[in-house]
DNA sequence: CTGAAAGCGCTTACAG
DNA sequence: CTGAAAGCGCTTACAG
C-alpha cells in the first residue's frame, strides 16, 4: 500500500534511490548500515524510506548475499509440552535477533521420511535446530549434510562432548537422578519408571539418571516400562503396576504420563501417595494443579530452545559475539503426590467404587 | 555434498544442464512439470538431477516467479491445547502441499508491536494465517495490509458473514451453548462461567453461547468470571466460586481453566460433581485422565488448522481446486466432572484436611 | 564518500 | 520442442 491508498508492488531500493536523488547501491549501504556514508545523504535516503513504507524484500537479499536469517525447527511433535516449549524459546530469541522461524514436523521415523523431511527444512536457506528427543529426531540431526549450520537439543550425552559440539541439553540425567533420590529418601525400597519412548536403543538419560540412583542406594531395578509421550501410555502402565505390592514409588518420564499413572492407579484404588508415590517430569503448567498436585523434576525447556538459537547464531553469523546462553538446571519440586513410604504395603488393592475408564 | 563427498555450492540448473547436454531453460521446464519437453530429453534432465542431488533454490524461484509456498502463522501463543493443535493442522496440511510453514509469536497486543509482527510475517513472502481468538490476533488480522493473501482463525462470528470471507471458525458459540444446556439439564438452576480473556471488548463466541443457553432456559445469569488461558487463573476464579453456594455448575472456557478451577473446590472442600459440577471446553489430552474426569466440548482444532491451510492454499493458487476441508462439529463428551444438582446445596463449604495450594 | 557493473539462481515471455 | 535475453531485488567487489 502506498502513499495514495492503492495496493501496488511493494518500494524497492530503485524506488527509495530515487525519491532521495541516489544511487541504489547508496541505499543498500544505508539499510545495511555501511559506515562510509555522507550523515546528509544518509538522512534523505531514511528519511524516503520512511515515506515509501520501503522494507527490504528478504528473497533479494538472502539470493544476493547467500544469508537467509531463518532458523528452521525439526522436530517430531510440535505440542507436547516439552516439545512446545523448546519450540517457544527458540522463537522468542530468533525473533529478538531478527530471524524468522520455520517448522518442519518430522511425521515418521522412517529413513527416507526424515531425510526428505531434512531436505525442506534445508531448502528454507538458513540455520537448522533439530529436536533430538526421539528417533526420528536423532536419525533427522544424522541426516543433516555436512556444511549446513545446525544444532541439537539432545539428551544428556553419556560422555562429556568435546567444546565444539553443536549441541544443548538439559541435565534430563542428572533430573532423574534427582527425582529418584528423592522417592527413596522418603524410606521407598525401589523406584519403578515408566519411560517415555527412547531416542535411541540405548538407554535414554532419564532412565540411566534413574538406574544411576537405584544402584547408589543399592535399591533392586525394576524392569522400565515402556509409555508414550501422552496419559494413555501412563495409564496403561499404571493399570500394571498397581496390581504390583512393591510399586510404592513411581517416577514417570514426563507429566503427562505421570497424569495417565495416577488416574490408574485411583481407578485401582490405590492411594496417593499413602499408597504409592507418583513424580513426574518436565514440570508442566497443570503439574501444580492436580489433585493430589503432582512431585516432579522442573526442566527449563525455552532456556534450552533459547540457547539452541544462540549457538546457531553464533554460527551463522561468526562475527557476532553471542553470548553463551545459560540454562537452569533441573530442579526437584516436591508436592503432594510424593510422600513417606507405608509400612506394610498393602497386598490387597481395593476396588474404587466410582471407578469409571476414561474414555 | 556432491558425488566426491566434497561440500561444495550445491548443483544448479545450469549444472545440471551441462550434464545433460540442454540448456538451463529446459531444465527448468523440466522441474517446473512443463508439457513441452521431448520425452527423451525430459529424461536425460531427470537422470542429471538425481545423479548431482539437484533440488531447486526455493529462495532464487521464489524471487523469479513471485510466489513463496510460504505460509507464516501469526498467533498470540503456540503451547496452549488449542494454539498448538491449529498449528499442528496447519503444519500437515502444509506438508502435504509441499508448503514450508513459518511462525511469528504476538508477544504483545500493544498496536506498534502488532504492527511490527505483521510485517515481519509479511516480509517472508507467501500467505498469513492468524489465529485471532485474542485481542494480539484480533489486531494482527486486522492490520494486514490489503492485498496480501490471509486466513483468519476466528472465533464465531455473530453474524454469518459473506461466502466469501477468508475465516474458518469451529462452532464455539454452539459448543458453548451445548455444554450449557447439558449442565442445567442435570438440574442445576444455573450455570457459572468462567471466561478465557476475550479477543475484543465484545462478548466472546463462548460466553455468547453460554448466555444464550441460560435465556432459553429461562435461568439466572451469572456474571462471567474472567480467567487467562492457563489453570491459574481458573483456581483463582474457583476460589471466589467455591464460596458461592449457588454455584452448582460451572463452565470454564477450556479445559486448563476447569482443571485449576476444579483444584481450588477440591481445597474448599466441594466435592466434584457431588456439590459441584464442572465442565471445560476443548478436550484436551488431559482431560479423560483427571480425576473426576473431565464433562467437556471436543473441538476440532487440527481441522481447523487444515482447514485454514486450505482456505489460503486456494487463494494463493487460484488454479488449484482446492477441496474445503470438512471442520467436524463439536461434540460434548460427559465424564465424571459432572452430575446431577444435590438438593439442597450445602452452604457452610468444609474445608478439605490436606488442602495445601500449588506452588 | 558515491556510482556503474556483474551476479545470486531461477522464471517468463519471445524467438525460432 | 528448444534456446537466447531480460529481469526478479538485492549485494558485492571494483572504480573513481
Amino acid at each position: 500500500m502506498n502513499v495514495t491508498g492503492h495496493t501496488t508492488r511493494p518500494a524497492s531500493i530503485r524506488d527509495v534511490a530515487d525519491a532521495a536523488g541516489v544511487s541504489y547501491q547508496t541505499v543498500s549501504r544505508v539499510i545495511n548500515g555501511h559506515p562510509s556514508v555522507r550523515p546528509a545523504t544518509r538522512d534523505r535516503v531514511l528519511t524516503a524510506i520512511e515515506e515509501l513504507g520501503f522494507r527490504r524484500n528478504a528473497t533479494a537479499h538472502a539470493l544476493a548475499s547467500g544469508r537467509s536469517r531463518i532458523v528452521t525447527v525439526l522436530t517430531a511433535n510440535t505440542t507436547h509440552y516439552g516439545y512446545a516449549s523448546i519450540l517457544q524459546g527458540i522463537e522468542e530469541a530468533a525473533r529478538a535477533a531478527s530471524y524468522a522461524v520455520g517448522i518442519g514436523v518430522l511425521e515418521s521415523a522412517g529413513e527416507a521420511a526424515v531425510k526428505a523431511e531434512v531436505q525442506r527444512a534445508s531448502d528454507a536457506g538458513g540455520g537448522l535446530i533439530v529436536i533430538a528427543y526421539d528417533r526420528a529426531g536423532v536419525r533427522a540431526l544424522a541426516a543433516v549434510p555436512a556444511g549446513l549450520p545446525v544444532v541439537g537439543v539432545v539428551e544428556t550425552p553419556a560422555s562429556p562432548p568435546g567444546g565444539e559440539s553443536p549441541w544443548v541439553w538439559a541435565d534430563d540425567r542428572a533430573a532423574a537422578h534427582e527425582a529418584t533420590r528423592h522417592l527413596l529418601s522418603l524410606g521407598h525400597d525401589t523406584v519403578h519408571y515408566v519411560a517415555i519412548p527412547s531416542s535411541t536403543r540405548r538407554t535414554s538419560a532419564r532412565t540411566a539418571g534413574w538406574r544411576q540412583a537405584l544402584r547408589e542406594a543399592g535399591a533392586a531395578e525394576p524392569r522400565p516400562l515402556q509409555g508414550s509421550w501422552g496419559p494413555a501410555g501412563g495409564y496403561a502402565a499404571g493399570r500394571r503396576l498397581a496390581r504390583d505390592p512393591a510399586a510404592t514409588a513411581i517416577l514417570c518420564g514426563n507429566d503427562d504420563l505421570a497424569l495417565g499413572v495416577m488416574r490408574a492407579l485411583h481407578e485401582a484404588g490405590r492411594a496417593i501417595p499413602d499408597e504409592v508415590s507418583v513424580a513426574g517430569f518436565d514440570d508442566s503448567p497443570l503439574a501444580a494443579y492436580l489433585t493430589p498436585s503432582l512431585t516432579t523434576v522442573r526442566l527449563d525447556f525455552t532456556g534450552l530452545g533459547r540457547a539452541a538459537f544462540g549457538l546457531l547464531h553464533g554460527v551463522l553469523e561468526e562475527s557476532a559475539t553471542v553470548a553463551p546462553h545459560p540454562v537452569s538446571a533441573p530442579e526437584l519440586v516436591a508436592r503432594e503426590s510424593s510422600g513417606p513410604r507405608q509400612h506394610p504395603p498393602r497386598h490387597t488393592p481395593r476396588q474404587h467404587p466410582g471407578a469409571v475408564p476414561p474414555t
